[in-house]
RNA sequence: GGAUGGGUGGCCGAGUGGACUAAGGCGGCAGUCUUGAAAACUGCUGUACGCAUCGCGUACCGGGGGUUCGAAUCCCUCCCCAUCCGCCA
């Protein structure tokens, strides 16, 4: 969320930011409850402070009368306290859903507009788009036919969303995983395994929604534990409620985890396929840096994505998202969208985000400059590395042969072990 | 799952109703001393918010609620951590 003074003192510049990013938030609303807020606050202080005085000279009282009248007088204070509290609670609780709604500030950058028709193309992949001279399959046929993919059972086992991999498509899951640790970690991320599930503090510090209609989320019943949605809500965890020291940033994590959503509302839409499940693995970067750090730490993480892309040989472009397509959180963010030629078109396979401190103040993540009094909030940056089921759409169906093998692009073979993924026999 | 003990300021740790709303130590900062450093000595050293000309005030001792004029301290409740036992990949 933004900082209260911060929307205050330039409430008609949030005012405009809401209107681009397409969201309704009373922004004057919110103007008006800080003056009540504040004159409550200033009551409650004073009367405090009247209170504790006497309730020290109640041990200096000459005798019993005048005690018993100072401790009435005491009980007073208090109860006029706890009336003023209660309209401020109620204040606060009214700001604070107002200032839920309140998206994040956009970068000057960002293209303005409603929704992803917006979103403005920066750049292109290293690797031009496939030809083929025979009809390309999409991923679930070639899934089929190679003996890799299996909707059936996990639709079966778990319900329609889930799946089954299998054979080479666990090698290459395998492969990918081990192939963007090998690249991040040479860059200086600390690798990570996650838990996959958090409690619904971390998930709504991070930005998500544990419960409610339109929620993403599974929770787990009779505790407050959700499942992931990303590695985003462990990693971003990690700081929450704490104070680091400003030489120990920027901090670069990539953690791998399970990721599971509802897909709720989201039925219809391209849901074939391995391209919107329930559940896949994803290689998530995170990042934590001081507020002069978020810029250039916003383009390394792009720069990771495109340099993994490239080197799986897929063709993809880079997406400059609109205000109406950034969600709360983001100031700016970045999609990759790969080829795939199942759909005849592009879809996105990762994307990187710079949440400012947006996402910090919510999660109470600070830094500390040694020296100065106080304390700032850190800013925080996420981006996928790879998200496993999405990379494997885009690979099957752009390294797809003619006699209906697929290629396993040259930095996985070490680990897939072979050239070729051949078709199997029935039953394989 | 069973038993026990705990959660206090950057860290260690004292503190069972009012004497600064946290002793003492460590660490950190500044100064004295020193050719320099170390040691020693002296002082300072939490966060947020509010009011304000140095400064003052309010809140915070795991979270929430209660008792009381007054709670780190008493009561209720929840969470977490540690150790041992059992079970187990």
């Amino acid at each position: 969320m933004l900082d209260r003074k911060f929307i205050v003192e330039n409430a008609e510049a949030v005012r405009t930011n809401c209107v681009n990013r397409g969201v309704a938030a009373d922004v004057a609303r919110f103007v008006e409850l800080e003056t009540e807020r504040k004159t409550r606050q200033v009551q409650i202080e004073d009367l405090n402070r009247r209170a504790n005085e006497v309730s020290k000279s109640i041990g200096k009282a000459a005798d019993a009368v005048e005690r018993d009248a100072r401790k009435e007088e005491g009980r007073q204070l208090r109860g006029q306290v706890a009336t003023i509290r209660a309209e401020l609670d109620e204040i606060e609780a009214e700001q604070l859903a107002i200032q839920g709604t309140i998206p994040n500030m956009s970068h000057p950058d960002a293209p303005v507009g409603e929704d992803d028709q917006a979103n403005l193309e920066r750049a292109q992949g290293k690797t031009a788009l496939p030809e083929f001279d025979f009809e390309p399959a999409d991923h679930v046929e070639l899934g089929e036919r190679l003996a890799l993919l299996d909707f059936e059972s996990g639709s079966r086992v778990a319900g329609a969303g889930f799946y089954f991999l299998k054979n080479e498509a666990v090698l290459l899951e395998l492969a990918l995983a081990r192939f963007a640790f090998e690249t991040l970690l040479a860059e200086g991320f600390t690798p990570m395994t996650t838990p996959d599930v958090a409690r619904n503090e971390v998930l709504q510090g991070t930005g998500f929604i544990p419960r409610g209609p339109e929620t993403q989320i599974y929770s787990i019943e009779n505790t407050d534990l959700s499942l992931i949605a990303t590695a985003e809500i462990p990693l971003g965890g990690l700081l929450a409620g704490r104070t680091v020291d400003a030489e120990s940033l920027p901090l670069k994590f990539c953690g791998m985890s399970h990721c599971f959503r509802t897909e709720a509302g989201a039925a219809g839409r391209a849901s074939r396929g391995l391209y919107r499940v329930h559940q896949f693995t994803k290689i998530e970067m995170f990042a934590f840096t001081l507020p002069d750090q978020s810029e250039p730490m916003l383009e390394h993480l792009r720069e990771m994505e495109c340099r993994l892309f490239d080197a799986l040989e897929i063709p993809y472009r880079v997406v400059d998202t609109a205000t109406g397509d950034l969600g709360g959180p983001a100031y700016r963010k970045y999609d990759l969208e790969a080829w795939m030629p199942g759909r005849g078109g592009y879809g996105e396979v990762t994307s990187a985000s710079n949440c400012t401190d947006y996402q910090a103040r919510r999660l109470d993540a600070r830094y500390k400059v040694k020296g100065e009094k106080g304390t700032h909030f850190v800013h925080t940056l996420n981006g996928t590395a790879i998200a496993i089921s999405r990379a494997l759409v885009a690979i099957l169906e752009n390294h797809q042969q003619a006699d209906g093998s697929v290629a396993v692009p040259e930095v996985l073979r070490p680990w897939v072990g072979m050239e070729r993924i051949k078709p199997k026999q029935q039953g394989q």
